[in-house]
DNA sequence: TAGATTGTTAATCGATTAACAATC
DNA sequence: TAGATTGTTAATCGATTAACAATC
């Protein structure tokens, strides 16, 4: 497989261009060039092409690239057809969200447990699933083996967690806390989402903006 | 103000920063040196000591810096004590848990209005604040003119309400669909979470780490 | 064949890192 | 003063863009 060399910074950029493909594709169109897709995302060809040409030569000159092929293969990369096991913690409204998320489309997760520590919610179902308390994350991880945890709670109570959920198999982690799992666990996959950072970086366009302007 | 000099990956690192100084500052922490941040953060010495000097020499040679001097700094940088007026567009699990982080600390936003199409939850409170239909939006911003829009709905209506809140004077946005406001309107300023594409990326984390071991 | 468009290399650009002189 | 650590420039690295030969 060619995966293994393509850098970090084109990983990220797939999501979107599976994203674009599934709606053209969704439109009837079996077709594209590197230029009208350039256009439509706001990238150049040049790049493009190169993206493209990372896992192979899925174009064919004089023509363009096939939409539903370049779609199915860009799924296969990011293996949205895979079912990993999966477990939520932290059942509030972030993380009922983030669940349905998963539930939304072939993400590549399947979720089979959902925690929390509030015991009032205990057996509540979200998506057909029962919310457990956290007193039963360690049996239920020793009987279903999950590989990815998706993590919806505060930053405080992290570490304990994090070290167990390590110790129990857990390998990925969707992070939604400000917690560094990767300082502590480096051998951890992790893809953080950094709300207040994203709402402070708006806050520096919006009121830089404002200082250009006054 | 130096400010308009740094560079957007320098910024996008700022609200890390910021953290990482509120936390060293609670611990009353008073001085730290590049080097040791350095190991605190993941981050080479020499990085932190470039984006420190972007925006004007804060620290002091054979000294390093002053913990709380370069945490209202960054803040200042960041706006987080403007109180820029905000709107929720989406009261749906996702919406709630997002206008909770916008209230949980000083983010330079001020919420001042919530909408959602869902007659059911009209009147409903949020953080104190009334859900109103959003047939009440244009009204609303007409009398109050925010200026940033949090946007918490699925991409499908995105075209009109785009297009309205420009006209109604809002100027940024918050973007948790996957509609592509900037392509639409050059000019906004826009900040976007895509979470389906954030998880995609874990996906191909998690099993192409799963490849390399079988 | 002529026209279109990719694949791919080379050039450019920008971000990160290394090094060390400046200075507290 | 000596030691520590920044500020700042130069070197390196990697990502993006431009260009054009290959080829459908």
């Amino acid at each position: 497989m060619k995966d293994n060399n393509i850098s970090i910074s084109v990983i990220k950029r797939l999501p979107r261009y599976y994203r674009f493909l599934e709606n053209l594709k969704n439109n009837g169109i079996s077709r594209i060039s590197s230029n009208e897709l350039s256009e439509r995302m706001g990238l150049t060809a040049s790049q493009i092409r190169h993206d493209f040409n990372c896992f192979g030569g899925f174009g064919q000159q004089g023509y363009g690239y096939n939409v539903p092929e370049l779609y199915n293969k860009i799924g296969e990369i990011l293996c949205v057809n895979s079912e990993q096991k999966t477990i939520l913690i932290g059942a509030g409204n972030l993380g009922k969200a983030v669940a349905s998320k998963i539930f939304q489309r072939r993400s590549g997760f399947n979720l089979i447990g959902i925690f929390d520590k509030n015991e009032a919610i205990s057996g509540k179902m979200i998506h057909g699933i029962p919310v457990r308390h956290i007193n039963y994350l360690e049996n239920f991880c020793r009987d279903n083996s999950p590989v990815c945890a998706v993590i919806c709670i505060p930053s405080n109570d992290m570490k304990e967690l994090t070290d167990l959920l390590c110790k129990l198999g857990i390998r990925s982690f969707w992070n939604f806390s400000n917690y560094d799992i990767s300082m502590a666990h480096p051998e951890a996959l992790v893809e953080s989402v950094h709300l207040t950072d994203s709402l402070m970086t708006l806050s520096y366009l919006t009121s830089s903006e404002e200082a250009q302007r006054g």
